[in-house]
DNA sequence: GGACCCGATGTTTACGTAAACATCCCGTGG
DNA sequence: CCACGGGATGTTTACGTAAACATCGGGTCC
């Protein structure tokens, strides 16, 4: 910076006052510190400007895993929306999801350079971890019920789910049979709540619930399962990826789709619309979720005040082929065939 | 720091020492020193630190998109890698794959605080940017050919593609036909180039390239065009996705698979297992291309040089039952049925 | 016409750390 | 018993920036 202001033919503080683009500074005078500047190849040092300011202009992500659908988008949108506002992000991955793990996570971030944080992940661990977060860096956490200790921004997993459902129900369908995802989710937990909730509140029965791990693996063992099951008609799995798995089970053992049995997933990824059939889902928003993220994140660190609660993003159900009314009633078995 | 030396009783150069784990304390003074730091919650100052010693322990990644499984999985491996070695991850979404997208996300990049990049994406457009990077910034790069200008990092892409094809010939296919990704490309380029020499060279005729653009509705549309075509009994697909679509394509189609087409992908999605049926396609290492990345750069980081060159990750094909011989030749047409 | 004011620019200083150098003290060897 | 050496610790300084304060000069108002 000294280089450029003797360049320039003026003092270092004219030179930050342009770089900074503070005003005060005549336009000839400006010009000629820009010259220089370009000259040089001057670049303002940011570990200097931080230590000098006090904060980084960098957000911190801890996430266990970028492999998930919902995770990477989320976080492309988080970066694209803090590279708009003039932050940088910084991706903080915890190896593995235990507290130590989380812990560990926490105290690199504190000797960071971070002046926020925004934390992709199930919050029953954040639960047993005892947060000591440095003093004046805000948390936005993503996908958690902690919405009364952490402002929490989340897909409306309730209500999409209770889309899907109602859907199947609307079809004509007696009841509706679940694949969900691992115990430990809370975005598995809620989709599998308000399912439930809507079978109750409409008087019918309650299947029980086949467990899977969100892979499409999984979720071909438990359409196997479903498949044997002559009642079961309509299924709502927690992820599309889980719904893949379950029309391929179906496939095999014969049950066609939506012919004799209806399902739906709940993500919308790009490729359901290629599945056999294109499968009918609840569309998540991720972007929108990310964008939430870091425009309440920013609001906070430039408050500086931190307010409980929960922002929840709309999802929407998306009809595609995957559903329809289902066979004629049990009354008369095979009357259709 | 002061403070922390105060408590202690020491010096701030003696707390500095044992922050940084220099030796010379004597165990006694060092004991002491860390009760005082963890009695005033003392946390080095990143900034300070990097503002003094020049280096930053950052890695920057610029990429376009997080929603390709290749782009995400890659720099989940790249971020797991530098956690281990000590460095953060810094994201560099380039809002749009032009030319002033990529100058703008280095230019940002130049005033950041990295010591080195990783670019992940189509070196095409690294080739029409005028790239300045600030001295001592180091680069990888990812997917590229640019292996006579800096160090290049990659899947064996032309090896995964010719395993693909002779797998097929093998099978006793007379050709291959062969859906690609966008012309941009280089990934997809390589690809499809290494399947048009392995026809080549097996004397067989060479099909016209049907042109996707990686997404699994794409892969539907050239699959339409594809079954159209009685002769075609063997589909490489250049990712996955496209082949996802494919398969949806022939099956609307009637065109058993594999029964009367073969088809091959690229990637090895977690969801291949569950495609209708389950996908032969060659796997990529995805986590070892992020890995080699970090490696390389940090060794290029330390020893201030950098080789250009290109390090390749081996590819595996993966047969599962979407691959089988053609059906009797077309000499006796419909003999089998 | 002179006091005052305000805009443009310069000077000083501090942010937190760690390298370089200085100092102190103890043990050892001649 | 003293000089010397080396380990432990303290003091000084600089990294690049920008806030706070100082200065300077020209225009305005009574």
């Amino acid at each position: 910076m000294a280089d450029v202001a003797r360049l320039a033919g003026v003092s270092s503080q004219t030179v930050s006052r342009v770089s900074t683009g503070h005003p005060g500074v005549v336009e000839s005078t400006r010009r000629q510190v820009l010259a220089a500047m370009r000259e040089l190849g001057y670049r303002p040092n940011s570990a200097a400007r931080a230590l000098k300011r006090g904060t980084f202009h960098t957000i911190g992500v801890i996430l266990f895993t970028l492999s998930t659908t919902g995770n990477s988008r989320t976080v492309e949108a988080i970066a694209a929306q803090a590279a708009q506002e003039g932050y940088a992000i910084t991706l903080f991955p915890v190896a593995a999801p235990t507290q130590d793990g989380v812990l560990g996570a926490f105290t690199r971030l504190g000797e960071l350079a971070v002046d926020g944080i925004i934390v992709i992940m199930e919050v029953h661990l954040l639960d047993a971890v005892n947060l000591t977060l440095p003093p004046g860096v805000q948390v936005v956490v993503v996908d958690s019920d902690a919405g009364d200790r952490y402002p929490v921004v989340d897909t409306d997993q309730a209500d999409g789910a209770r889309q899907a459902v109602r859907h199947l129900l609307d079809l004509g369908h007696a009841t509706v049979w679940h694949v969900t995802g691992p115990a430990e989710s809370f975005s598995s937990e809620r989709r599998a709540m308000a399912w439930r909730t809507v079978l109750e509140e409409a008087g019918r029965v309650v299947p029980p619930v086949e467990r899977g791990d969100w892979s499409a693996e999984s979720g071909y063992r438990a359409g196997l399962r479903l498949a044997a099951e002559p009642s079961c008609t309509a299924i709502f799995a927690a992820n599309d990826q889980m719904a893949l798995g379950v029309l391929r089970a179906l496939h095999e053992r014969g049950r066609r789709v939506p012919a004799e049995v209806s399902v739906v997933g709940f993500d919308d990824l790009p490729d359901a619309t290629a599945y056999l059939p294109p499968l009918t889902t609840v569309h998540q928003d991720f972007a929108e979720v990310g964008r939430r993220c870091v425009h309440g994140l920013l609001e906070q660190i430039r408050d500086e005040r931190a307010e409980p609660g929960t922002v929840l993003v709309p999802t929407t159900l998306v009809v595609r082929e995957s559903t329809a009314p289902p066979p004629a009633p049990p009354a008369h078995p095979d009357s259709r065939r």
